[in-house]
DNA sequence: AATCCACAGGAAGCCCGGGAAC
DNA sequence: GTTCCCGGGCTTCCTGTGGATT
């Protein structure tokens, strides 16, 4: 049997990881740490639903990474043990960001819970058959069902607060069942937007998640790090580091999670035997370095080009430049690349938003008879300016090569 | 104290694409 | 299908401004 072209590299890599799923975000856990409380509380409100009160429905504030969706999603997970066979419950999640339509929301709750195939929900009904539809389907089982609505504010956007309105009443119309509606959002302020008797349902019951501290996080990594390393795969202190850099950033979960499997695959990469604070130190940059790349990419022609005149006044020896260097930069750049020229006000405001995404460095200074202007100065890595020299919208400019600087002299 | 530079940045309105309403 | 509306990108026109210079 030949070898794979993979086998070398496979049989080669050092193994510090021993089972890298662990460290993905999506792996949910048997336990959570520091999370116990507001597990209680939740499990205590969808409890009461056993007992024939009509449940609460909940909304769940937090910022990203503070363990909202896994709290719930190990509610879940309980509740299929206590029931196996979903003979009293049944539990549906949903993520909005994925499905944002209302049709979307009522066909997915409905085929979540509709168990016979030949009845599931086809797209082309209308909505008021899929409400109604599903609404029967709830009733006639006679059990609790958890609805859980992640990324709630999405819809909102997306579609408004219809479905919102319909499934926070639809106790209401409902005979047997019981229905409680949970709804996760990172956005405290997304309720303002709704209607006002939406707003009272859906926030009868309001659980707060705040961010973990760094001693938390190192909590999770930890129990987390005893499953997925091999034993003495890491060093002392690599867990503090990694929490302690993610409790800068608002105790997000989430990123000291990514923060420690990254750096656990650069040590892997690099034929590490361990991992080492300096492989967290890179990861870290790694990471940073991804999130500015991809908003550079993600930048329109005319902000790519303004970008790129603040580049090559930067290599022109002009460190910190005027709104004025850069535009007539700029008018010689849309030239070579055959973009259309906008006005100098228009690109002051694209300047600016450079600056909000801390690409570059903007404050407006007077420099007295010289004028008041912005003096703006480059904040992204060589790497980035090189990879945008790269980009496609750049392929004009491969040849060209800037004017020298005239001095004029009279 | 007055002047004046080189813009900042607000206001109003145009154009265009996309989605909802008719 | 047509119409209406909305928001984003953009232009035009404009007033405002900090401080070196006069």
């Amino acid at each position: 049997m030949g070898r794979s072209i993979f086998a070398k590299h496979i049989d080669k890599r050092n193994k510090i990881v021993k089972n890298k799923s662990i460290l993905q975000t999506s792996y949910l856990p048997e336990a959570l740490p520091h999370r116990s409380g507001e597990i209680d509380e939740i499990a205590t409100i969808i409890a009461s639903a056993f007992e024939g009160d009509k449940p609460s429905n909940i909304l769940i504030f937090g910022q990203p990474g503070t363990g909202k969706t896994a709290v719930m999603n190990f509610i879940g997970n309980e509740l299929r043990k206590e029931d196996p066979d979903g003979e009293r419950c049944v539990y549906v999640y949903i993520n909005c960001e994925i499905v944002d339509t209302q049709y979307g929301i009522l066909q997915n709750i409905g085929n979540q819970i509709i168990t016979d195939f030949e009845k599931r929900i086809p797209t082309g009904w209308s909505l008021e058959k899929v409400y109604s539809e599903t609404k029967n389907y709830i009733d006639v089982q006679n059990k609790v069902f958890v609805i859980v609505l992640d990324e709630v504010d999405r819809l909102v956007v997306k579609s408004g607060d219809d479905v919102l309105y319909h499934l926070s009443k639809i106790n209401e119309d409902l005979k047997q069942s019981k229905l409680s509606l949970v709804g996760i959002s990172n956005n405290t302020k997304f309720v303002e937007f709704l209607d006002p008797r939406v707003k009272s349902r859906l926030g009868e019951e309001k659980k707060i998640f705040y961010p973990y501290s760094a001693q938390q996080l190192g909590d999770i990594l930890r129990s987390r790090a005893e499953l997925a390393f091999e034993p003495g795969g890491l060093e002392d202190g690599v867990i503090s580091l990694c929490a302690a850099l993610s409790a800068q950033e608002q105790g997000d979960a989430r990123r000291a999670l990514s923060l420690l499997r990254i750096a656990a695959e650069i040590a892997e990469r690099n034929g590490d035997a361990t991992v080492a604070e300096a492989h967290v130190k890179s990861a870290k940059s790694k990471i940073e370095l991804d999130v500015v790349s991809e908003t550079v990419k993600a930048l329109t022609q005319q902000s790519k080009t303004v970008l790129m005149s603040i580049i090559h006044n930067t290599k022109n020896d002009n460190k910190t430049m005027t709104t004025g260097d850069v535009y007539s930069t700029y008018n010689e750049l849309c030239d070579v690349l055959h973009v259309t020229v906008l006005t100098q006000r228009r690109v002051t405001d694209l300047i600016s938003e450079l600056d909000m995404l801390g690409i570059i460095h903007a404050r407006v200074k007077s420099f007295g008879r010289a004028g008041r202007t912005k003096e703006i100065e480059l904040s992204i890595p060589q790497e980035i300016c090189r990879m945008l020299e790269d980009d496609e919208s750049m392929r004009l400019l491969k040849n060209y090569r800037p004017p020298k600087q005239t001095t004029l002299s009279c």
